[in-house]
DNA sequence: CCCTTCACGTACCAGCGGTATGTGAAGTAC
DNA sequence: GTACTTCACATACCGCTGGTACGTGAAGGG
C-alpha cells in the first residue's frame, strides 16, 4: 500500500494534527490519549512507537505552532525595508498571531506548565523570540535603541506581547487601543533621529 | 483538645501549606493528594471535605501566593511619596518578589494552564495587577503619563515583568541589566515635566 | 525464499483524582 | 446529665489515565 518511511510520516502528520486540534480546544490535562489516538484512527501502541510520552507529543504540537507563528511573523517583518517600521509591524504581526485562542492555549498557557518553563524558553527562543531579538540588536547597531544588553529588552518586550494577546482574547474590543498602548511603548523607546510624524 | 472551628482552621492551614510546599518544588501535576495528605497528617477525606477539587486547593494556595505578593508590592510602593518614584519602586518589588522559583512555579506558571487565563486573571486582578491599574490611573491624572486607557498598558508592564522575573530565574547574573531594562521601559513611557537627572 | 526490521496493535497494570459511606467527638436542647 | 444532632474527618472503593510488555504481520534486504 506504501512504502514504510511514508507510512510512517502520516501517522506522525495525523497524531500531530489531533493532538493539536484536541489540545488548543479543550486544554493538554483534559484530552486523554486515548481520544487522541481514535481522532487519529490509530491505537496508543503507534503513539508511543513515535513519541516517548504525552508531553513530548505535545512538543512536538507547540514546534508545530512556533513554527507557523515564527513564519507570519518574519514574512511580516520581512515586506518591510525600513528596520523600524519592520520591527513594529513584526510585534504587531505578533500580536495579531497569538491572538487565536487556540495558538494561546498551546503556546501561552499549556507550555510552559506541560514542558516546563526552561524548555518552554528554549523553544521559543527557536520561534519568534528570536526574530525579535535579532531585530532588537539591528536597531541598537543602527542607533534607533539605545545601546544596552539585548536580553532583557528581548523578554520585557515578549511578555508585554504574550500577555497582551491572552487578555485581547477576553476583550476582543480592546484590540486597536492595545495596538495603540505597544506603537506608544514602542516608539517611548525610540532613540536617535526622528521621522517627522 | 479544641473546639471544632480551631480543628477545622489547622487542618486548612496544613493542607494549604503542604500543598503550596509540595506544589512550588515539584509542580501541580507532579504531586499526587497522597502526599499533600500525608504530608498534612490528614487523610483524603479531610482534603476532600475543605476543597472541592484538587485545583480548588491549589487556588488557595495561588490565592495566599498573591497576597503576600501583593502587599509586598503594597507596602514597597506606599512608603514613597512621589507618585513616579512610588510607582517604580513597586514595579521593581514586584520583579523581586516574584524571582522566587517558589513563588513563580505557583503564580505563573501552573497557575493560568491549571485554572484556566480568565480566572487566574481574575486572581491576578485581585491582587498585585490591580495595584499596577490604580498607579497607572492615578500617573495619567497627574500628567504624569499620556492619557490613555489604563488596561492596555496594564496588561502590557504587567505581562513584561512576569516574564522578565521567569527569565531571571535562569539568568540571576542579569538582574541589574533587568533592573534598568525595566526603569528605562517605565522612564520611556513618562510624559509631562521631567526631573533633573 | 528466508530472515530481519519495523510500524504498529493488543492486553494489561499501577496509580491517580474523586466519591460514598462509616464514625466518634463536639455542640445543643431539655 | 442525657438524648439527639452536627460536623470534621477516616475508610474503602471506583473508573480512568498514562505508560509498558509483548505479540504480529507486512516491508525491506540478501
Amino acid at each position: 500500500m506504501a512504502t514504510r518511511a511514508e507510512q510512517r510520516e502520516r501517522t506522525r502528520r495525523a497524531l500531530v494534527r489531533e493532538g493539536r486540534r484536541l489540545f488548543a480546544t479543550r486544554g493538554y490535562a483534559a484530552v486523554g490519549l486515548s481520544e487522541i489516538v481514535r481522532a487519529a484512527g490509530v491505537t496508543k501502541g503507534a503513539l508511543y512507537h513515535h513519541f516517548e510520552s504525552k508531553a513530548e507529543l505535545f512538543g512536538a504540537v507547540l514546534a508545530e505552532v512556533q513554527r507557523e507563528v515564527a513564519g507570519t511573523v518574519a514574512a511580516t517583518a520581512d515586506a518591510r525595508t525600513d528596520p523600524w517600521d519592520s520591527f513594529t509591524a513584526g510585534c504587531q504581526a505578533f500580536l495579531t498571531a497569538t491572538t487565536d485562542p487556540d495558538i494561546q492555549r498551546i503556546m501561552l498557557i499549556d507550555g510552559p506548565a506541560v514542558l516546563g518553563w526552561t524548555e518552554w524558553r528554549a523553544m521559543d527562543e527557536a520561534g519568534s523570540a528570536r526574530h525579535l531579538a535579532e531585530a532588537l540588536a539591528e536597531l541598537i547597531e543602527a542607533g534607533l535603541l539605545a545601546r544596552q544588553p539585548v536580553a532583557p529588552l528581548t523578554h520585557l518586550l515578549s511578555g508585554a506581547m504574550n500577555e497582551a494577546a491572552l487578555w485581547l482574547a477576553s476583550s476582543p474590543e480592546s484590540l486597536d487601543d492595545t495596538r495603540a498602548a505597544l506603537t506608544r511603548m514602542l516608539d517611548a523607546l525610540r532613540s536617535g533621529p526622528q521621522p517627522a510624524p
